[in-house]
DNA sequence: TACATTAATATGTAGGTACATATTCTTGTC
DNA sequence: GACAAGAATATGTACCTACATATTAATGTA
């Protein structure tokens, strides 16, 4: 009989990105269906599932029911970023991480931050302004709008003691986040604040976050002159 | 007989995700089995498998084998930045596209490609700088060094009319792509590339990328004032 | 005690079956 | 030809079983 071995998703996947790579099958076309390529490879159809949905989650292929899968059209460089909480990230350098409020007051929500979350009229927030310091020189300045009717509760935390970014974290976890990144040249604020040379280029993070439908928070973070953003490949 | 009905594997994703919203298990804390969590949620322990899967993807739980699942005891947030080929790009965002090819020669890497690829002697390298355009406009500058080791037919692809990035992207796919964001001030170059003012911020993308082992490219693209990235949520 | 070897165990994967679901395609009616 | 209803179909999921694999824990030996 036919020793037949048996394929790991990654091997069936590799074979399938290399008749993509050999221009078999180019951008826009059509991949045969599952259950074919399965017999093909002389593998199971849920091993071959296994493999498209890892191409299709790295944007090599679309998948639709019924519609088959095709080859995107459009290639994308896809990474995957890790923004960590800001203590954590200082610390791992080596520094010693402290963090000042600078005010805290309730607002109707600015333009930018509507539009962040989508509202049509302003809403009274939380606005939350803050610094984190790595070994007492500022790292991040944070202008942070939270949500009252979301986290009623944050009106009741000390947050010259507990960091909003920390207990948002731990308290009010997202599932849906919005990510925002473009350089600024630093204004008389900043300067102030993160202690920049006039002109000087800023990095800039806006990051707004949702649980289910119900805004969370939305925040503008400045990092410090020289801060650059990784992937983790 | 109880009349088991059938758990899809979010259900059982976001119950989990819930006993640790819930502070029945804490950062650090170590989750029950997969076995023991599919009995207690009268599911299959492929669904929790599943479940569990997604959760480790999205930075929740880290899970080791014979180790067992763990709550992540630093949460990140985790975003997905996709990258499109610049000509999409700029399409996409009704202009018109066009390339320029500034300069291309074999040249040794200097030390922060070398940095970037892990190198420890410089290597010969193809260079190449050049400029994407919208309706006209600089809209990115692109320095990017190629391996001619990996990519040898790269010399006798005509960059003038094929740029490099597409020309990569559609024949060297990548296994392994590293990235790194920051912003930079204007340089006398930029100035005149990208026809930014004096003292502007720009944002700067750095990309890496390998073939299992084998080094593609390194590229460091400066996009035109006021670029910004978003994450597809 | 230190270290190598072996057993135990939780997660990871492959294969298979049955059904669910979302589209697309076809067909019928006007 | 236009449109609605129903059939066809490719992917998605749930559940099983049987192994594979990576660690940790236990055990034996010097």
């Amino acid at each position: 009989m036919s020793e037949r071995r048996r394929h790991s998703w990654m091997e069936i996947r590799d074979s399938i990105r290399g008749l993509i790579l050999n221009a078999t099958y180019g951008p826009g076309d059509k991949l045969p269906r599952d259950e074919e390529l399965a017999l093909r490879f002389g593998c199971a159809r849920s091993t071959v599932h296994r493999a498209m949905r890892d191409l299709a989650q790295n944007g090599i292929v679309e998948r639709r029911r019924k519609g088959g899968t095709t080859v995107r059209r459009d290639p994308v460089t896809r990474a995957t970023l890790d923004i960590p909480i800001t203590r954590l990230e200082v610390e791992q350098r080596g520094y010693r991480y402290r963090h000042r409020l600078i005010r805290q007051s309730i607002q109707d929500t600015p333009p930018a931050i509507m539009a962040n979350f989508g509202f049509s009229e302003p809403r009274a927030m939380l606005r939350v302004e803050a610094l984190h310091l790595a070994d007492n020189r500022p790292y991040i300045f944070e202008d942070r709008w939270i949500s009252l009717e979301t986290v009623p509760e944050i009106t009741s935390v000390d947050l010259t003691h507990e960091n909003a970014n920390e207990w948002l974290v731990r308290n009010r976890p997202y599932s849906k986040c919005d990510l925002r990144l473009y350089a600024r040249t630093a204004t008389a604020s900043d300067r102030d604040m993160l202690q920049a040379q006039e002109g000087e280029a800023l990095f800039v993070m806006e990051r707004t976050t949702w649980i289910d439908a119900a805004p969370i928070t939305s925040l503008c973070a400045v990092a410090h002159p020289g801060y650059q953003l990784f992937t983790q490949g």
